[in-house]
DNA sequence: CGGATGTCAGAGAGACTGATATTC
DNA sequence: CGAATATCAGTCGCTCTGACATCC
């Protein structure tokens, strides 16, 4: 894959909807465009929320990618996690989790416990002060993250019935 | 800003929708969960999306921040576009904007040309190569982004409309 | 042995900050 | 002079591939 770093999403607003006027344009010289408006929606707006996370979570010393694996880890029942098991739920590679691990656990947020059976896992849980920073980390999140939602909640249901709609159709569940 | 890379997002479909387990447990836990869903829902579908684009882009030697540069520039009336405006469209900082036009000058794919009264702005242009290039790319890109949508055309006008709606809340046009 | 798990080394694309030359 | 435009240098966080040691 490609893709790095979250667009700026913060230059100045146009006096017009850039999105609406390429469909446009897209109708005109190549064809269908309800999809191809769908999709750049969603891409856009996945910007706009991915750059109001990522300034809540600065405070916190979180980038995103920490934050979901400590979301994820505070979600376990037995408070720990493999390793394989966080890659497969994040959808990671092998060596990101190593990655987010490694920074995690040199921040005292989380720490390495070997598998009772399996030698060859690695659990991962959270630290006192990981469960703590997730919780502050949340606070924020959630209050800028939502705000910018500017949807009511039938429409927020609807949104994500929609998404979970496509979602399922291109195999992200059973 | 942070966040990288495509998430992989073809790791084995799970037997359940981690989303909907997780908004279930963000219940429970923490309280509303109505927004929560739609703006995970919207980063995961987003991250699918991403991946089928990117493999899509490939083998036209295009990453996706090329290839939206190209389009941009191909939607242009005077099939030319200053550096700085390319930025405020794509969202994108004026060093991300040299180092994309970089990149598409030394493929043959776009030429830096002088602006005729501002010698402050620079002037990107297709190349003849270019024009074709997207084209090919976008063939591909239809093909692959949007068999994975899966909703019906009246579900993707829904979805637009929402999404649309989200955009314009944030501030992202007037 | 074959398969699974985690780690390391190296490379890559992208975005940021800060400083700078040029031009309006 | 102050503002705008583009560039360069350096840094950062993240992901990937490939190779590897360990263990089931």
């Amino acid at each position: 894959m490609s893709s790095p770093g979250t667009r700026g999403a913060r230059a100045a607003a146009l006096p017009f909807d850039p999105i609406d006027r390429a469909a446009q344009t897209w109708a005109e010289r190549i064809g269908d465009n309800t999809a191809m408006a769908a999709v750049t929606n969603i891409m856009r707006v996945q910007q706009i929320l991915q750059a109001g996370v990522d300034e809540a979570l600065k405070p916190h010393g979180l980038t995103f990618a920490r934050y979901e694996a400590l979301v994820l880890l505070t979600f376990s029942k037995q408070g720990s996690l493999p390793m394989r098991l966080m890659g497969d739920r994040l959808q990671l590679h092998p060596t990101s989790i190593t990655n987010i691990v490694d920074r995690l656990e040199s921040d005292g947020l989380a720490q390495r416990l070997p598998h009772p059976t399996d030698r060859r896992t690695t659990l991962v849980a959270l630290t006192d002060e990981g469960r703590s920073r997730m919780q502050e980390a949340t606070a924020s999140v959630t209050a800028a993250r939502f705000a910018v939602v500017g949807l009511q909640d039938d429409e927020l249901d609807a949104l994500t019935t929609l998404l979970t709609k496509v979602r399922h159709a291109a195999g992200d569940f059973d």
